[in-house]
RNA sequence: GCCGGUGUAGCUCAACUGGUAGAGCAACUGACUUGUAAUCAGUAGGUUGGGGGUUCAAGUCCUCUCGCCGGCACCA
């Protein structure tokens, strides 16, 4: 006999050599059927796996997330049987779990398309009604070698090659087919369900662009029928708000093939574009920044001393002008620089902050382009602050709460990643050092939990990121503060202290939006479309119900502009429920209606987007309505 | 940059295995004068992304190229 720990903390005689299974059993027929795995002293294993005396043990099932990890990493299994059948001579790389689903690498002469999906579908399907049982094997290195080596396939050799020496070695097998895998497993094929194999896209060999590019497969499976449909929902939901296609309904902004990456924005685009950078203009004003602008272009000299020659070249657009090599701006720093030594600055003066919404221009690679998200000229809105080493906290904090207040204003929640020194870097460690721990001090000082991100700073000093989550659960990365200790030395910037001596100040770069561009293309699918009303390029619609009532409409929508709000005269020969369907679909907040009744009562009919109507309204109340929603700035009922 | 897909009217899409380009919406014209999410009729609109090739014949097949889409890699 042996004892066994559950998670509520009781403890339980077993026989020897007794599973997990076992135990699932041992506790309740419901658990036995719902385990999908177990976990031995916090580690995920087969149901089919011996207990040892004195483990904790613990059952999984699909509401776990281990056991739901298990579950979708046999369907990768079960995808990779499938195609196996389908296609004999195929290679298999990798197949992992990932946030909703699963992929699986493959190395097919054969490319594999969308539409041979289905076929996979179908035979994972028979798969499943096979009910196959899962074998986990453990074998020798020299055994896994010949295995793989007999049927040839390459890639399992290399992974097998360069395990660690002690590796304990496993394959899975089920029916003919078998797979080296870590594990663990469902014990049989026949429990999965509620699955959909989703796209093909290349993906790199171990994802190094030196190797081999392969074939990746995604798919998603879910516990039950419905959750699959939700989450297919969701998708179908995302691409419903895709920043590109709500773009070019609403006429935000355009691209042409004249300019790859590099957005053309539209008036109604403009109007959310002023809106943000007027918004950001204010919060300057209040924390003390200084808004500059600096040239697009710069003698390449320049780029020489700052670094970015070194280690930004290959992202950089290049021209000569009068045989002088020029470059376009990737960054706004430099020029930032050559203000801060455009005269002697005092300790006084310092933190100096210095803001631009400056324009940028970065060659991407052209796969990497992806609508406003993803450009090659965008404008950020960038900052950069000159401080005493002994500034560097209070500044750093206030920039964090700068953050946190212009996005609640947009309600997204954030979080933080603190991004170390990379390879390519440039100075010395100690400066490093003391840089990341500065950022690093601030960050535990404030309490603010936060993510360490290994060798992702910026080539000049370590950085904090901010990562916004949008109304579909979507993550990006928009805000930065970056500390840098060496653009300093590179410009030789320096201040006056009181010993009336020269000393080195520090930098931090930081950014709030980042790119406006991108910026603004987060907002679109954040809102989908439906913008709060102080960001709606139009606010008002004033639709008029026969041409007798144009003069009147006329009048109402001057009179909403002089009162600062946009507005815009829908007179046209058509049937109101078609005027208020464009603007409905428009996503216009108000409506403001007028037909023979309001003319003569000399008052509007007010309509709201998503609500309907109303009622009439002497104009002055709707005017006073609409100015006060603007000017308080709130979000959108949802 | 790499792999795969894709490009037809302003937009969304159609045109069987090659047989000579079509619909809805939008635009324009006319009629209707409208009461809260699509009025009716008519007109016009395309070297099928661009170049080259195969063929009696190319939107359709081949090739080069550009853009776009999905990923990968990249992302100071």
């Amino acid at each position: 006999m042996s004892v066994i720990r559950l998670p509520d903390g009781t403890e339980r005689a077993i026989e020897q050599q007794i599973t997990m299974k076992d135990v699932a059993a041992s506790i309740s027929l419901g658990l036995s059927k719902k385990a999908v795995a177990g976990m031995i002293d916090g580690k995920t294993v087969d149901l089919s796996e011996k207990v040892p005396n004195g483990a904790e043990v613990k059952i999984l099932t699909l509401e776990d997330a281990e056991g739901l990890a298990v579950y979708r990493h046999s369907a990768a299994h079960l995808m990779a049987q499938a195609i196996k059948r389908l296609y004999p001579d195929v290679k298999l790389g990798i197949g992992p779990v990932i946030e909703n689903g699963f992929y699986y690498d493959i190395d097919l002469s054969k490319p594999i398309t969308a539409e041979d999906l289905p076929k996979v579908e179908k035979e994972m399907e028979k798969i499943v009604r096979e009910d196959i049982p899962v074998r986990k094997e453990v074998v020798s290195r020299e055994e896994a070698l010949r295995i793989y080596e007999e049927i040839g396939d390459h890639l399992k050799l290399e992974l097998i090659n360069e395990f660690p020496e002690d590796e304990l070695i496993t394959i899975y097998h089920q029916g003919e087919f078998f797979d080296l895998c870590r594990g663990p497993h469902l014990p049989s094929t026949g429990k999965m369900r509620a699955y959909k194999l989703l796209s093909v896209a290349g993906a790199y060999w171990r994802g190094n662009s030196e190797n081999k590019m392969l074939q990746r497969i995604y798919g998603t499976i879910w516990p039950k029928k419905a959750e699959l449909d939700e989450y297919l929902l969701r998708l179908e939901e995302a691409k419903e708000r895709d920043h590109r296609k709500i773009g070019k309904e609403q006429e935000l902004f355009m691209f042409s093939e004249e300019a790859p990456g590099m957005p053309f924005f539209l008036s109604k685009g403009m109007v959310l574009w002023n809106e943000l950078e007027e918004y950001a203009r204010k919060m300057y004003q209040e924390s003390g920044y200084q808004e500059v602008r600096t040239p697009l272009m710069m003698n390449r000299k320049l780029w020489e001393q700052s670094g970015h020659w070194e280690h930004y070249r290959e992202n950089m657009y290049y021209t000569d002008v009068d045989e002088t090599p020029f470059a376009l701006k990737p960054m706004n720093c430099p020029g930032h620089m050559l203000i801060y030594k455009q005269k002697r600055r005092s300790y006084r003066d310092l933190p100096l902050r210095l803001a631009e919404f400056g324009q940028v221009h970065r060659h991407e690679f052209s796969g990497a382009l992806q609508g406003l998200f993803r450009v090659r000229t965008f404008t950020q809105d960038d900052a950069h602050i000159f401080v005493r080493s002994d500034q560097v906290g209070a500044e750093v904090m206030r920039m964090i709460q700068l953050v946190d207040r212009m996005y609640s204003t947009f309600g997204f929640q954030w979080t933080i990643e603190l991004s170390t020194r990379p390879v390519d870097s440039m100075g010395e460690g100690g400066l490093w050092r003391e840089a990341e721990s500065s950022l690093r001090d601030v960050l535990e000082q404030s309490g603010i939990d936060f993510l360490i991100n290994e060798g992702d700073g910026a080539f000049y000093g370590p950085k904090i990121d901010f990562h916004i989550r949008d109304a579909l659960g979507r993550s990006h990365q928009c805000a930065t503060i970056q500390l840098d200790f060496q653009m300093p030395e590179k410009f030789d910037l320096t201040y006056v202290g009181e010993d009336n001596q020269r000393h080195r100040p520090i930098v931090i770069h930081r950014a709030v939006f980042g790119s406006i561009d991108r910026f603004l293309g987060i907002l679109v699918e954040h809102f989908g479309g439906r913008f709060p009303i102080w960001l709606s390029p139009v606010q008002a619609m004033v639709i008029t119900l026969a041409d007798e009532d144009y003069d009147q409409g006329f009048t109402v929508v001057n009179r909403l502009k002089i009162a600062g709000i946009r507005a815009e005269l829908d007179a046209r020969s058509e049937k109101i429920g078609y005027k208020i369907r464009e603007a409905q679909i428009q996503q216009v907040p108000y409506m403001l209606i007028i037909g023979e009744k309001e003319r003569k009562q000399g008052v509007v009919s007010l309509r709201e987007r998503g609500v309907g109507e109303l009622g009439v309204y002497p104009l002055e109340n709707v005017i006073s309505r609409i100015k006060q929603e603007i000017k308080e700035g709130g979000l959108p009922i949802s």
